[in-house]
DNA sequence: TTTGATATTGAACAAACGTTCAGATAACCT
DNA sequence: AGGTTATCTGAACGTTTGTTCAATATCAAA
């Protein structure tokens, strides 16, 4: 037994990505073997390393993709030149994707610790680019005297951290659509940087 | 050779779950070895069975007692009959506890995953007694009028998240102090309440 | 000083780990 | 139809994993 019938790297490979990110998320980097990521996607283990050097670098493909895709997705939203509806427009873009990609959220967030320094600062400098179009925004409402906020930098973390912890606890097709979460997180929002 | 000069249980133990417990945090439940932390505690590994019966026993012992000392020093706190200055003593609470002891949060955020269905839903049972406690405080003020909240349930999670992400950019001797950084959030959760 | 309880070692276990590779088959191109 | 390339298997590699246990040294009490 060989190369199988109907086999193809651009299937084989997402599949992959698709299912080590699935696994990496629900169970650990380190909990989840490379016997295991190879059964869900239908192969033997050593079919993984046509398509990645090491595990290591499975893990930073994912994460950085993710980082990218996040922040490319940002940039696509049309501007507003209102720090008040620019803001609202970051609330619910970041509900909205971060939802839809939860397992990558899950993996950004918790296994920046499996990086090596290298890798690390990779990610985090992703990171910091997104937190800094947040920032910009908290900034120029502030000057604008559109916001009054005691910290702008202390409001970046804290509006983050509160936007993303809704991926904690949103189950579909629960009490509330993602459309009415976005409503009130934004309210909520609003109400703290003074707007 | 076999028991160690100055050998005692009620110094190993400790020591074993303050080893656990820091090394967990940094690199993750599944990606620390029972012997990494033996030789931390500077024992053998099969000395550790003796204060547990296995390595997820480890980790349920040190979630379980973080959210059983986080529940208990909260009810030490002497409790304001004022919705707005109850929430404030929440507010600086939880940054404060949290910020003293990071690596039980981080874990206690993080390692879930990797517990049997029973320990988690003990550890989950726990985190729900505290997030009562924050609801039931933002109801009373909701219902006196003192907050205009667009969701209490929702709010109950805003809350939290913003605070415990505190403990994700916080660094001792930084820009601000503990106080200070307790202050900032304070006014950004006030507003956000509507008080 | 003897004795029993307590605390630890160090070797051993089978299982699982990440990774490599020669060999084999399917897909593609001419 | 034949030759080349792409894809995968299956076995093997040396390590490391969580856990057990007989042997043994120290401690505490009598």
């Amino acid at each position: 037994m060989a190369r199988k019938a109907g086999s193809h790297s651009e299937i084989t490979g997402p599949k992959i990505r698709a299912e080590a990110q699935r696994l990496f998320a629900r169970h650990g980097f380190a909990a989840v073997s490379m016997r295991q990521i190879a059964a869900a996607v239908g192969v033997q283990a050593g079919a993984l390393y046509l398509y990645t050097p090491d595990k290591e670098a499975l893990l930073v493909d994912l994460l950085k993709t993710h980082m990218d895709e996040l922040i490319a997705a940002w940039r696509t939203i049309p501007k507003s030149n209102d720090p008040t509806a620019r803001l609202e427009e970051f609330v619910r873009f970041h509900i909205r994707f971060n939802l839809e990609r939860a397992e990558a959220v899950f993996l950004s967030y918790m296994e920046l610790r499996n990086l090596s320094p290298e890798n690390f600062a990779v990610i985090e400098d992703l990171r910091k680019t997104y937190e800094t179009e947040l920032e910009a925004i908290l900034k120029s409402g502030q000057d604008s005297g559109a916001f009054q906020l005691p910290d702008t930098k202390l409001a970046t973390m804290a509006i983050i951290a509160m936007l993303t912890g809704v991926n904690t606890w949103f189950r579909e097709g629960g009490r509330l659509s993602r459309d009415k979460v976005e409503t009130i997180y934004w309210d909520m929002v609003r109400k703290a940087v003074g707007a």
